[in-house]
DNA sequence: AATGAAATGATATACTATTGCATCGCTTTG
DNA sequence: CAAAGCGATGCAATAGTATATCATTTCATT
């Protein structure tokens, strides 16, 4: 596996004001928030955000390997892990939405080589599963 | 936004005109095809249609498990299997975009076992897998 | 033909994200 | 210090994605 860094040379993190709010805001979420009210949690503290901004922030930040962005529901998620050192797995209950994040190098592998087999090589990049939890499949 | 369970008693496909009509599309696009694109695709054929017409036409094949959202993409993509049949692996591209449906339910079965031993048991769904394809990463 | 349910039409609006250009603030360098 | 350079942010506009609501049509069944 030739995985490693997918920004070359991982240029160092810079931060700012503004960059420290927002990751601090998703690390104390411990969970996926969306553009949006981030953008409003941040005007409690800072006057004059506008969406870009926010999204120009949001982008910085998962190139840096600080953040995921959760596609199955269009919000943003701080990572547990190292700054890239890790391929998570992002796992989201179509159902309540939690969402967890598994870093599991061995699970990672193990997909990986599988798609190695099938002719796939992707490098570097993050695996979101959509489903249905225990409690929510119950609750249908 | 809201995708539907699939967990409902795999009801009868009902086809219609315009049903019929966008799973064509979608299958002879071989690929990931936008709402609206579709939509301008559709109105050579049948005016009058509007947004969300079409999103309802595709919740609903997607809820009969003939075709799939490609989060990454904001995208729907026929299947290539049987209807609920699969537990699919969308992988795609962030550099092409190109996207591939892998059928292979040993894969799916491992990644489903290792999710069960981390405490999480995910019924139904599907898995998407967003990297960087080897010709995008060497163009890189 | 009457009826009831599902599908579609139509309009409006919400939500998500980007573009382009101006400005601010900091570092580098003359 | 001043000027230049550059990254970050401000700001306005707009593009792109999706849903809500209510009216109307379609169509199988009677």
């Amino acid at each position: 596996m030739k995985s490693q860094s997918q920004t070359e040379a991982a240029s160092p993190v810079t931060f700012t004001r503004l960059r420290r709010l927002v990751l601090e805001i998703l690390v104390q979420a411990a969970g996926p928030v969306k553009a949006y009210d981030l953008l409003e949690k941040l005007r409690d503290r800072s006057q004059r955000l506008t969406p870009s901004t926010v999204y120009r922030i949001l982008d910085y930040l998962e190139n840096h390997g600080l953040i995921h962005r959760v596609d199955a529901l269009n919000a943003y998620l701080a990572c547990t892990g190292q700054p890239h050192s890790h391929h998570p797995l992002i796992v989201v209950c179509s159902g309540c939405q939690k969402t967890r994040e598994i870093n599991d190098q061995d699970l990672y592998q193990s997909i990986f080589r599988k798609l190695e087999a099938l002719g796939l090589t992707l490098t570097s990049g993050s695996i979101e599963i959509k489903g249905v939890c225990d409690r929510c499949a119950q609750e249908a």
